[in-house]
DNA sequence: GCTATGCTTCGATGCACACCGAACTATGGA
DNA sequence: TCCATAGTTCGGTGTGCATCGAAGCATAGC
């Protein structure tokens, strides 16, 4: 039996996230939202020295990135493949505990609507894809989701500048698997510029301590029109 | 703050990977082959005893399966998607660590062709894969791989079946990051269809103890008449 | 200058758990 | 029946590490 193998060593990594305190941080950093060393310990139930090795370690691991701004330091997951690896582990998680007790209104919203790192998820996610789809803006062959040419078109009527992109290495269109809905929703350059549109036009707004999005009725009726929903 | 999530724990399934001996027995789980205990306990270095309480630990949090089979017990990934999650962990870690000492003849050998969980993967896998998108059977626009009518051709006149596959859930192309040579190879039903269909005739072959692929210079030549590699 | 706030470092504590030796059970073969 | 091999269970050991209190910096505002 060879013991020189180069593979590299995914314990590293999976141990950063196997720490119930830093996993706590983690998802909540897959709000997108950059958040301090204070809020993360908030959110992780744990006291700020804590927080500041876990954090530490971190970053170290390159998990994460750090801004200092004045006396705060601002902290965001490295990049998007990081935010595409928890999301793996939180579908895995969810199936395999499905009977995961679920109380309490902030719950509820955050099966609502939700931000997955910078695109939307959730029901209402969910639902707006499922609308794509039936007016063949988009093709989901099971695998892959690909833009038609009549979703370009329709894209380019309702703001998106597709010159813009040129060679990002970030597919346009990417379906992502929603860990509550157990469907897909839109993520990619796409789904990030419309999560933003909806955003700039104020028909959502980021709950304040979570990923939370809140929808008004105003802006839910908005988006309805918007996208075709049923 | 609300501490009422419903967020599935991501802590306890990276905790699971993320020991040292039991990520050693799950990449080389990722070989697809099942392995029996005391060769795991070989893999990760680690007395029986040990391996036997890893291994539980693993099956009892659904990331391994079972079967008996007179004394010994074969154990195997869950499913595709554990498999893909490991994937993800290997990429993410190569990339972290970029220079990683790479010795020993073992090495070179895993770098070459290896098999990832059920398909083909290292230099060989990503020269195939580029040699089908040149020959216009597949499109890779950045985020997804499409087979085209030519490829279906293609595919028809070597063998597969595609009057066979009907509903499967599994795409039938797929592309997978390749974590040694950081581009793409080709997985899903048809990188499986492949792998299998060149072990049937005999390009390929299975190293007895690792991921390791053995590749003839006879199977070669096959392998690159069939598929037109230059 | 003084004070409040955000974050880090140090030291001590305590627990979880990986690990192995030894003894035990189960299956297969002679 | 007897032995070899595969795997498990138990008990004990050691260590790594998450945790917090207390003290120490740094920045912002007054």
């Amino acid at each position: 039996m060879n013991n020189t193998t180069s593979e590299p060593n995914i314990a590293v990594v999976a141990n950063l996230i196997g720490d119930n305190a830093r996993a706590k941080m983690l998802t909540a950093l897959l709000g997108g939202k950059a958040l301090t060393a204070t809020e993360l310990a908030l959110e992780a139930d744990i006291t700020s020295q804590t927080a500041s090795t876990h954090l530490a370690k971190l970053v170290d691991g390159q998990l994460l990135h750090v801004r200092k701004q004045g006396r705060h330091k601002y902290f965001q997951l490295m990049n998007a493949s990081i935010a595409q690896l928890l999301e793996s582990l939180l579908n895995i998680s969810a199936n395999l505990a499905p009977e995961q007790v679920s109380t309490g209104p902030n719950d509820i919203r955050l099966k609502q609507a939700r931000i997955c790192y910078d695109h939307l998820a959730g029901e209402l996610g969910v639902e707006i894809y499922d609308a794509l789809k039936q007016k063949a803006f988009i093709i989901d062959n099971g695998s892959e989701t690909l833009l038609t040419d009549l979703g370009k078109e329709f894209f380019s009527s309702i703001g998106f500048d597709f010159s813009q992109i040129k060679k990002s290495k970030r597919p346009i269109c990417k379906s992502c698997l929603d860990w509550s809905e157990r469907r897909n929703h839109l993520a990619g350059i796409l789904g990030q510029w419309m999560l933003n549109d909806m955003f700039d036009k104020g028909w959502l707004e980021r709950a304040l301590d979570s990923r939370v999005i809140n929808v008004s009725n105003a802006g839910l009726n908005r988006i309805k029109y918007h996208y075709n929903l049923s």
